[in-house]
DNA sequence: CGACGATGGTGTATCGATATACCAGGACGT
DNA sequence: ACGTCCTGGTATATCGATACACCATCGTCG
């Protein structure tokens, strides 16, 4: 590997002067500049990030740390925090917490985080306690729906306004047992996770709408996915609950139930209607397309980023934690009625 | 930020006998040992990793550096890859190539390269002469069905006989026409991206069956993904092109087909009969499901992993390259018939 | 009793780039 | 003629951990 002292013996200038026409720093002349190019491309020399990074602590470099690669909500998140990343410069990866305590803890690590400029952090299966514990001196700013430390900037989505609205649609379109799907019977404050808060939601239409949230109609999942949903309307069908629409908490769990739905025999929306959450790429090309609601990524991301970049501009400094919550749409398609 | 000299401070040692502490090497009194650990977690230390990597060229972390997050297809392989690298205690990032030549190079530097024990990379995207042009010291496994220089290792899915068995079972059940959506036109010998060697096992199938494989069923797709596959269905159908079969090339084509032929009222698979390639999570609970081909991802993963730590082990030195071709397996589900 | 091998530990150079301070020489104002 | 500023450039310490060579005890064995 060629090294920056390499170049500067090849081309008979120090290494500063070559770490100074790398950095596109002025103090050179032209005459050098272009000695020193040449060199470096006849060495076929690149910097070495990590010497770089220990030195002058930048990265360039901003994670997202999701609990696990394989739902698709994070793929799409992933994608949208690359390309806006990318317009700045900067440059992306993504790593996987395991929606495991331990997993999210080892990538919370210190040592892991001190590696990027910035870290944008999916809470999915983390504690408030793990993560009141982390001291980390870089720039963090938590993507969820958790009650969280009030130290950290916060995006998150509006679960039960969005629950609310799904939940509101069915209701107003004729169903009158709406099953939440993936729902957390004990939900009440409106803090908490994903289930928990989508399950307020789910509530409050009931309440607006003067009808009684049947908590037999709260159906819970261990790991909302969609085999397990589809398993549960299999469930639900088989113990002759009577329900006429479904609020899946995910897209995901939505994808599980219209499988599970059309095992049953079961027509959508005819005899069941079926709203989701999150508007994933695929929803729209189900049959019947999916009701869902959208959790608008495009707000998120660029506010995650613009919280992170305040922070990373601080460089350490005091700043004033902020916590936004994104709006949310019905995007109205063909698992519900008109 | 505390360093290994605080602690060596602290603990009245040498910051050798710290770092002989921290990575478990045993030239240190049991007494030393716990000494020291005390201090650690009352200074709240962690290594440097920076540094570490600097001096010590090991990083414990394998890049996977796939075209876009946005492609299901590669939130499985990461996911498959990330849980077989956590048994040996390493770590996974994902970095994307953007499926654009600059995006894929920029990602390819070799100063980006340098950061990792090794790197799979899919090259989807990416001339056969800038893999050759690359002259990186990190170990490299390449997986994608391209023509690649033979010096690389390289894992490849067998997509001639994935297409060809997933177009003869259409023949085989009463299909006569059989489209292959995503399919290249001029596809000839077997090698070069994927829609033009799946489209060779597409027309394999039909010399087998003793039927002409029909160039107008050939549908090129631009970008081969889902909405542009609805489209190409909804034109197929408008042109009056009889067919009652689709090979797709990806299960994402797939999709979009299945809402394609719902959006003319064809019914699946009695009017058309439809079979993807990959296999991915949500193909089993369309409606109906998806019958695909299997990629054998399992096998696939872990002889990328194998090839890369041979390399990895053999630290630079020469190793021989190696091309392997995972099995391919059909998946028989709703939308073919027996 | 002296050599010798474990055992437990230390000092120093080094990985490759960057920050800082400093220096030579010419232009320029007064 | 002299101080001052600007331009172009260099020498050196440093980021934090690790590899290597070396050293001090101490028990023990011939």
């Amino acid at each position: 590997m060629t090294t920056m002292s390499d170049v500067a013996r090849a081309a008979g200038v120090s290494v500063m002067t070559v770490s100074n026409v790398v950095n596109g720093r002025p103090r050179v002349g032209a005459e050098t500049r272009l000695r020193v190019l040449d060199v470096i491309a006849e060495l076929g020399y690149e910097v070495n990030l990590n010497a770089r990074r220990l030195r002058a602590g930048r990265t360039d470099t901003v994670a997202l740390i999701v609990p696990g690669f394989e739902h698709m909500y994070f793929a799409d998140l992933a994608a949208r925090v690359a390309r806006s990343l990318e317009q700045t410069g900067r440059h992306l990866v993504v790593e996987r917490g395991g929606a495991s305590r331990e997993g999210e803890l080892a990538a919370l690590s210190l040592a892991r985080l001190r590696m990027y400029d910035g870290v944008l952090l999916s809470v999915v299966g983390l504690e408030r306690s793990d993560i009141d514990r982390l001291r980390a001196a870089t720039p963090i700013v938590l993507l969820g729906e958790r009650d969280l430390p009030k130290r950290y900037d916060h995006v998150a989505m509006d679960n039960v306004e969005g629950a609310r609205l799904a939940t509101a649609h069915m209701l107003s379109t004729g169903s009158r047992d709406v099953v939440i799907l993936g729902g957390s019977a004990q939900a009440a404050t409106g803090e908490g996770g994903m289930a928990p808060t989508r399950t307020v939601g789910w509530r409050a239409a009931h309440d607006e709408a003067g009808r009684a949230a049947d908590p037999r109609l709260v159906v819970e999942l261990t790991h909302p996915g969609t085999a397990e949903a589809r398993r549960a309307v299999a469930d639900l069908v088989a113990s002759g609950t009577v329900f006429d629409g479904i609020f899946a908490v995910t897209d995901a769990v939505a994808v599980g139930a219209l499988a599970g739905l059309a095992d049953a025999g079961l027509r959508v929306p005819d005899d069941v209607q079926l709203v989701g959450f999150d508007n994933l790429a695929v929803s729209e090309f189900l049959v019947p397309a999916l009701t869902t609601v959208d959790p608008g990524h495009d707000v998120m991301v660029r506010e995650a980023l613009r919280l992170l970049d305040r922070r990373i501009a601080a460089d350490g400094g005091p700043v004033i934690a902020e916590r936004i919550v994104g709006p949310v749409r019905l995007v109205h398609r063909g698992t519900t009625r008109r």
